[in-house]
DNA sequence: CGTAGTCTTGAACTGCATCAACCAATGTGG
DNA sequence: CCACATTGGTTGATGCAGTTCAAGACTACG
């Protein structure tokens, strides 16, 4: 590829023809609203794998919605720790964190190259000013972060080794089965470190619960390919610690 | 007191005469928007110590701006365990987790006998169609809730003891300062078992903690009142583990 | 083909949980 | 107003889940 990192693509990005629109932000739209949404969406940025799309501290400006690829937002403490704060696959919005304060609050780093597509934030607000589907939408998807935050730190909290990455593995799965992937094999795009991150563990504890679930038979692991033997034994992992 | 909880309290609530309209969803607003938001936070709640404000599986339709008191936000596993997911006080909003799937999905218990102001949700909407600058707010509240929950992420997923209840304490009275209390004494208006679940640690651990802190010069504590004797000893806790 | 990044596995350590006893504060009923 | 119960908090002893340190294996990519 010829591309360089952040490349504004020329082609005609148009929300009314793609394909995620049904897991995206124009969810529910009339057609006309969708070629509103046309002109607002008009540019489409491509990321390399390891790029960041935006950094901590810089001013805030647009969303993002991941069309091709997969991203890692994290947050940094100031003495340098990291923390992974989720993992986005196509369809699902970046920088929500940056309309509080008008920076961004984290980085979003592509994992592997990937394309998003630019809403320009303020022509959001004014566009769902006009349509009330659009407002709703838009106001769902943030709190449907939230709630998801809220998952997250039940299961940073409360929940133990083999439950953390078992929910973290049929997350995946049902985001991936809901965009027409396999719901019992995958290919993980991220580090055993990154998952560790998230999931509040150390890569070695990762690497260890993935070889127990193995022997286990509850998955079969190879590197970042995943199989899922046993969905129902994950399941009563997450759901049921000791009873 | 003769109020049963949940009175619907009879007396005209004004978001233009309250005084905590600069920390609160009025913020920025010319006085004509205030009335209009008068109109529409025209209700006010009482909510007793131990009474929940609404709890999760229930059908969404407001949101509550803490007027008097102080709440805590739980979510519940499947199994039973509980995360306590935030601390919410004077100005602050409560239920923006109802909004993406129409039914509330953490309970909002009062920890004080408190008083909430209920904001009808689509009144919201379509009142924030009307005014930018109410859109904006809101959305700058949610955001902000999301950058608040990553902090917390980072907090469970990365820090010790030690430094998750210096930021937690650091975190409060920084609250109560923006609400004119003292910037070195607060009380804690909850237990140590819910501290314990906000921070991922058990009651014991914090307990052992304070009293660390006590030992160790940092904070004086007498069960649940805390004054802060070494302000720059705390935060260097929580900004800097090993270095 | 070699080097760097990633992953796995073992062995020892440790921070926090668990279990348990006790204490302090508050509330209740006789 | 006092005996008793209840709730919340402290502290000690012990155990263990997950970390840390370390070595080696696998994979990708120039």
């Amino acid at each position: 590829m010829s591309e360089a990192p952040f490349r504004i693509d020329a082609l005609k990005v148009a929300c009314s023809s793609c394909n995620l629109r049904e897991l995206c932000l124009p969810v529910g739209l009339t057609s006309e609203q969708l070629s509103a949404l046309d002109t607002m969406v008009s540019t489409r940025r491509s990321v390399k794998r390891g790029e960041a799309l935006f950094h901590a501290g810089e001013p805030f400006g647009a969303l993002y919605a991941v069309r091709t690829g997969f991203f890692k937002t994290i947050v940094s403490a100031a003495d340098g720790r990291e923390q992974v704060t989720g993992f986005q696959m196509a369809g699902e919005l970046i920088g929500l964190d940056g309309i509080g304060t008008d920076q961004h609050t984290c980085d979003a780093v592509a994992l592997e190259d990937s394309q998003v597509c630019m809403i320009p934030y303020n022509q959001l607000e004014s566009l769902s000013r006009e349509f009330t589907l659009l407002q709703h939408q838009f106001h769902k998807i943030m709190s449907r972060e939230i709630v998801r935050d809220h998952g997250v730190m039940l299961l940073l909290g409360s929940m133990r080794a083999e439950e953390r990455l078992a929910a973290f593995v049929l997350n995946l799965t049902q985001r991936l089965q809901a965009r027409g992937f396999s719901a019992s094999a995958l290919v993980l795009r991220m580090t055993r470190e990154e998952i560790g991150s998230y999931l509040g563990l150390k890569l070695e504890t990762v690497s260890r619960t993935f070889s127990k679930f193995q022997d286990d038979g509850l998955l079969e692991v190879k590197q970042r390919d995943i199989r899922i033997l046993d969905l129902g034994a994950l399941q009563r992992l997450v759901s049921s610690v000791n009873c």
